[in-house]
DNA sequence: AGGAGTTTGAGAACCGTTGTCAACTCGGTT
DNA sequence: AACCGAGTTGACAACGGTTCTCAAACTCCT
């Protein structure tokens, strides 16, 4: 008997190719949250193309994997970045550059949960993120004005 | 002499028209953030229909003034509302029906600030959302399983 | 090597939002 | 009340990011 008719139940097997790697690779070459166009053009100059709709699935399964944070621009373009740490923390990103932060704020943690709870509210989740300008890229901004 | 030569510093002189009463409105009615879109139907269904565009240009305006607030729902839709504080807040909100908390946290506000300066970033702004499932909701889902 | 099933990618489709511009309105003037 | 200049409207096109489609290409297992 074989199993090739494989029961429902079982998830599906993810597949090593080229293009993942390369997706994957490119996220832990920055340091810095870069959107799905910036990476697929990046690769592309890179040389080892791979086509954007591939980059935003990828980008998509890694993301639910917990192995990228996503987090949406000021105007909506999400942003995508390997972080250090796995757990839940939050981000100081550079408007200009996408240079990050990593913070972690317990406080924030349970005034956020405690908060939702107080008013009734079930499935509490909480988006924290701060913008600002790096040190770097203010200095850049000095020097041509 | 006439000055109907408005000089150019002079900003513009708004000026009040059934659209932007109608939409200014709809908004005063509800209690909970809205998307345009829903505005645009919501405003079409009561008689008085306002097109797409204006209640975009209208609610982009009321939102440069303060007059409400804008947020981005989990998928990217910007949502409107006008709340009680025009001061600096946050939202606790329902994701299924938009209704909503204000909340302001002086801890959160100081947090993020010296966060910010720890790193050497300028011009800091955060986000900080909070978004649940509010018992009405909650109750309704029971009842439908 | 062979084959079942997964993944890819070029281009179309989607969807919220903004731009276009001629027709229309508001509000102050005559 | 009629007039007029300038702000405003709205149907529709255009945009930009993201997702969908599906035939061709590739992985992985035997
Ligand atoms: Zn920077
Ligand atoms: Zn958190
Ligand atoms: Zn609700
Ligand atoms: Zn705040």
């Amino acid at each position: 008997m074989n199993d090739t008719t494989r029961s429902a139940r079982t998830p599906a097997p993810p597949r090593m190719t080229r293009q993942r790697a390369a997706v994957a690779d490119a996220l832990g070459d920055t340091d810095e949250f870069r959107s799905a166009q910036q990476l697929h053009e990046l690769l592309r100059s890179r040389g080892d193309a791979v086509g954007l709709a591939t980059v935003y699935r990828t980008l998509q399964t890694l993301a639910d994997g917990g192995d990228v944070d996503v987090l949406r621009s000021e105007d909506g373009e999400s942003l995508y970045r390997r972080c250090a740490r796995r757990e839940h923390h939050h981000h100081l990103v550079c408007r200009a550059c996408g240079r990050t932060v990593e913070i972690d704020g317990p406080t924030v943690e349970q005034w956020a949960a405690s908060v939702g709870a107080a008013h009734g509210f079930a499935d509490i989740e909480h988006t924290v993120e701060l913008w600002g300008t790096c040190a770097a890229c203010r200095a850049a901004d000095e020097r041509s004005s």
